[in-house]
DNA sequence: CAAAGTCCTGAATCATATG
DNA sequence: ACATATGATTCAGGACTTT
């Protein structure tokens, strides 16, 4: 697997195929062709306005080390919702007519992008359930546990009719027979979650890939085009790859870009395990 | 159990604990007085946005039922919007300092239900989604069965502390053993479901009662006081008085309020029932 | 080597009391 | 509005250690 990194807006053009691009998505979307995708994988900040203060375990001398990274970090509900729209308008540009939309999040900020979605004209077409085997309990007995991600699945507009809907994939998925949104997949952990070399995980939110198989098998057909403009630890372009798919995905940060090269040549146990649902 | 129920205005004064008042809720709220209640249930017309002409289901004569009630016709996501707000501001007077309030709905129209709670200092506690576990198939294969609704839990604002949460409760109504935001529930049907002479169901989307048992259960203390401004066949109502809660419903269509007071009537098989989880 | 036990951690808007 | 100290409520899964 070749994988094109590319650093400089200048080298984009015609060679965005199985890419990653360094840079802000807002900027690099500028620079993609009208048209081209056809399906978007949105993995945002959640902006979860988490406490300074951390969650000290009681039975273990260590935190809980939630997401405190500063890409998570807006300064009110108004900067995160122009954030949203910005996104999305440069992301629907980029869709085919067909193309669909997943957008994955939590309460604490996916309804904007659900309702600001709307607004701008895309047409949800369901919201898939992540119920998560193993969540982290809320030990405090305040709230429930959290044991769910939603995802928004969308195309451009109301009259988008021949999107991909590979309806027998989602059979398989479903928890019951008739292609269920509810899909039950444990957290990201073990082998899979990319660690650095102190042992600790390099991206707090790493999605697992047996999620992004289910998006990817649900929504396109084999060579389709992918892109993920916020791609993290590159949890989309592997699995697109692993699948078969073209991808583009960018990604800001240096820290993960290195790391998304650095998955990519290990891939060979991945191209493995993925089709005997190893993932 | 002597249901009040309230024709006029003028009769509200000290006289709505355990009532059931028919009228427009935006008007009714109005004559009621300022932190009184302790927690509040939500279940607004969904804003389906279905066609006028019904679906005609595959290769049958037999009609399936859409939502179509003049309740639910909005003209446009803006006028959906105003009613939402409207219906937020009046809810949050009537809200103790310590009260939550639960809003259940679907993608079509929770999104905005939620942005707009967040935008109005309303602070989510959690969303709890209720699996059904016999959904109605999707049978034209295009989109995933949506198996799934989702409840928005909320305190009036990030400051409320000592809010109710029966995590005993939760612990038991779960799918794990971590009180998980996930109850699997079927859908409202069989003897439960209320019919008409005809046999056909009276309300389009009546929830079951197993459903409000778990809001009530795990979110207020015996002898509270509970809301439900639209309250449609009642559901909140009767089961807020199996199990000791006190309530006011408000109902605007004439139909609905008489199917209430008739529910009420019938209730000693439910009262039979709901402990020994036939609910 | 296998089995059993220990430890760590995960997108978390997670408490209360005192100064 | 902060920071700090106290306290004793959490489960599944994987990695690691001990038996």
């Amino acid at each position: 697997m070749e994988l094109k990194i590319i650093k400089h807006v200048q080298e984009i053009k015609d060679n965005y195929e199985n890419a990653l691009i360094h840079g802000d998505c807002l900027t690099i979307m500028e620079h993609l062709p009208a048209n081209t995708y056809s399906m978007v994988f949105i993995d945002p900040p959640y902006f979860l306005q988490l406490p300074k203060k951390q969650l000290k375990r009681w039975k273990s001398n260590t935190q809980v080390s939630g997401v405190e990274e500063h890409w998570d970090q807006f300064a009110s509900f108004e900067e995160y919702d122009k954030f949203v729209v910005e996104v999305l308008n440069k992301v629907k540009r980029l869709m085919k007519d067909n193309a669909t939309i997943w957008v994955i999040g939590t309460y604490h900020s996916l309804y904007r992008w659900g309702k600001i979605m709307q607004d701008m004209g895309f047409w949800i077409l369901n919201d898939v359930i992540w119920l998560k085997s193993n969540p982290m309990p809320n030990w405090l007995g305040v709230r429930f546990t959290n044991a769910t991600e939603t995802l928004i699945w969308a195309t451009k507009n109301k009259t988008a009719k021949d999107y991909i809907f590979n309806k027998e994939q989602a059979k398989v998925f479903g928890i019951g027979k008739v292609y269920e949104n509810v899909w039950k997949i444990p957290i990201c952990s073990g082998s899979e979650r990319v660690k650095d070399e102190q042992g600790q995980k390099v991206h707090p939110t790493q999605k697992p890939i047996e999620l992004l198989k289910r998006v990817i098998l649900t929504s396109t057909k084999e060579n389709d085009l992918i892109l993920d403009p916020m791609a993290g630890i590159g949890t989309t372009g592997v699995s697109a790859y692993l699948l078969g798919r073209k991808f583009t995905i960018i990604e800001r940060e240096d820290k993960y870009v290195k790391w998304i090269e650095k998955r990519f040549k290990d891939l060979k146990d991945l191209n493995d395990g993925i089709y005997n649902n190893k993932y």
